[in-house]
DNA sequence: GAGAGAAACTTCCTTTTAGGAAGTAGACAC
DNA sequence: GTGTCTACTTCCTAAAAGGAAGTTTCTCTC
């Protein structure tokens, strides 16, 4: 009972800010983006998974992959988020999914131009990650060793 | 029972897959980053949560904030959530955490140089989804429209 | 000096989501 | 006709997120 101004403004901030996420498709779009499971499907669809330098020209090569290419890729991904992802991308026109009926069906997926210009923001998330791992790592073992 | 070798050679990749996860950090890196509370904190920290045209020159202000300021401009996030992200972007050393023994504390959060070049990689992903936004809506509906 | 109030958390409980294992289709090879 | 392949779907369990209330420590009011 002590907080209960303070809980009712929060529940009437809450019910605003709803109002305003709902008319705010661009808050939502991030949230999408932002998912582990996107950002490594647009990496491998990309076309580079080996470590290679970042700021080195190379071909932005947006190649094809079919759908168990890029369950051995991203091996930790289960066939069920493989599956969801892959779909909400296409969805979102990010990607084409392309079926050719050949002996067992043969599915896949290839970047569009639009994925492509995501791509490139990704890959920036992912050099970054590759360049300051080091030093994160080194920020938690000091913090870790702290609060110990 | 028809698919004991392929499940058997999935199970054998996963652990293999297992190790190299363990083993390369810049993966795991990559997972803590997509995540939509610390895209979202960056962004706030970074110091621009109102609409503004992407490419125009302005400061990067690294601006401090409190944690109900952060708590108010995100307001979708729950207390929960947000201590939490807070404390192992802390631990990350992308932003520092500052008490300060007033009247009721006070603690204030700021970005780190490694927090600020993070968060220059999430803008981009911000205004991209500002500028894509529309197209990708579309594509939603159009897809939509085909698959009902 | 009893009570309210404020900031920044915790704790507890419920619901949503992700993950793992197994099942399905349909054509072919043996 | 049993096994195998790809690209899924379905089901069930485990983990994570969300919501609401409680906690702490101080200070200001009446």
């Amino acid at each position: 009972m002590t907080t209960m101004k303070a809980t009712q403004e929060r529940a009437q901030a809450k019910v605003e800010y709803n109002a305003f996420l709902a008319a705010c498709p661009s808050r939502r779009l991030l949230d999408r983006i932002s998912d582990k499971w996107v950002v490594l499907i647009l990496c491998a669809l990309g076309g580079d998974d080996s470590p290679r330098q970042p700021g080195a020209a190379h071909a932005d090569a947006p190649k094809a992959m079919r759908y168990s290419e890029i369950s051995r890729l991203l091996a930790g991904v289960s066939q069920k988020m493989l599956t969801q992802t892959l779909r909400s991308l296409e969805r979102d026109g990010l990607l084409t999914r392309t079926v050719t009926p050949t002996v067992p069906v043969t599915v896949s997926y290839e970047l569009t131009d639009l994925g492509l210009s995501l791509h490139h923001m990704t890959r920036g998330l992912r050099s970054w990650a590759q360049t300051h791992m080091a030093e994160v790592l080194e920020n938690r073992e000091n913090y870790d060793a702290r609060t110990s």
